[in-house]
DNA sequence: TTGCTCCTCACGTCACGTGAGGTGGC
DNA sequence: TTGCTCCTCACGTCACGTGAGGTGGC
């Protein structure tokens, strides 16, 4: 192992890395969520990175937290893959207008992200405040 | 149509009101989810009530904000079931030792359905906070 | 009576879970 | 070489969606 060598990932260390299985991993890919692992001849190991790993557990977050479908996710991370295009052309891009025009485009795709969670948050604080409300006149009862 | 009518609704119109399909109220019965209808003759309409919409507003407000499994859910509802219990017996006990371990009981199970909820609140208030972070850094570079 | 909604099968779908049988890499 | 993890089908499951064909109630 020479010290030029990528630190490279099986699907198994994936998978426990951001708490799923290798079945669901391989089901995104199937699906065209994750990329394809080009090149890998048919049944070889895939191979990930750490920046795969990221990737994979913000999906993840996103699904999980969100409650949204598959399909719904996947136009949400057209936009997070378009950000991944943009910070590798931004740095070899000099043409001010390009880079105002690609870091304006990563901010409406941030805000759309943002727009979800902020619903979902505003939901589930009046879930709890129902909830709350509940036990309040629960301990009031138990207090004559 | 008597003044002493029960109001009774549809499953059409439950379902328009809580949000969802025919086919998910009849799903969740099918596995014991929400009650029979006991007394139903085969083919005749289910008939529901006014509690019945509260009751079903609250399994799929749950079941949406905290993302579980309808077996999870079941969990969880006992405890919704048996706090419907204690509101039907608790305005006839007078044994002040059996109000108070029922409404301890009510308490032991909010409690339960509250923490679920901060947990969720947790996790989506950590995701709103890496989306903003990223938002700043996108922002900062505009400003450039 | 005419519409509309309801009913019960029953098959389809989405997002995986779970073996079955076989190959790959430390 | 021995284990372990990986591979590819492929069928199972959960939570419904979606007709197909028929009956019920304002």
């Amino acid at each position: 192992v020479s010290a030029a060598t990528v630190e490279t990932l099986r699907i198994g260390d994936v998978a426990r890395a951001v708490g799923t299985t290798p079945r669901t991993i391989r089901y995104y890919e199937e699906i065209g969520l994750l990329p394809d692992s080009t090149g890998r001849p048919a049944g070889r190991h895939r191979c990930y990175t750490a920046a795969d790993v990221d990737r994979l557990r913000e999906i993840l977050r996103l699904k999980e937290l969100l409650g949204i479908t598959l399909e719904e996710l996947r136009t949400l991370l057209e936009a997070e893959e378009a950000r991944a295009v943009i910070r590798r052309e931004l740095p070899v891009t000099d043409d001010p207008g390009e880079r105002r025009a690609l870091l304006e485009q990563a901010l409406v795709h941030l805000d759309r992200q943002l727009a979800l969670v902020d619903r979902r948050a505003a939901e589930l604080e009046r879930l709890r405040a129902d909830l709350d409300d509940r036990r309040q006149r629960v301990l009031a009862r138990l207090a004559e």
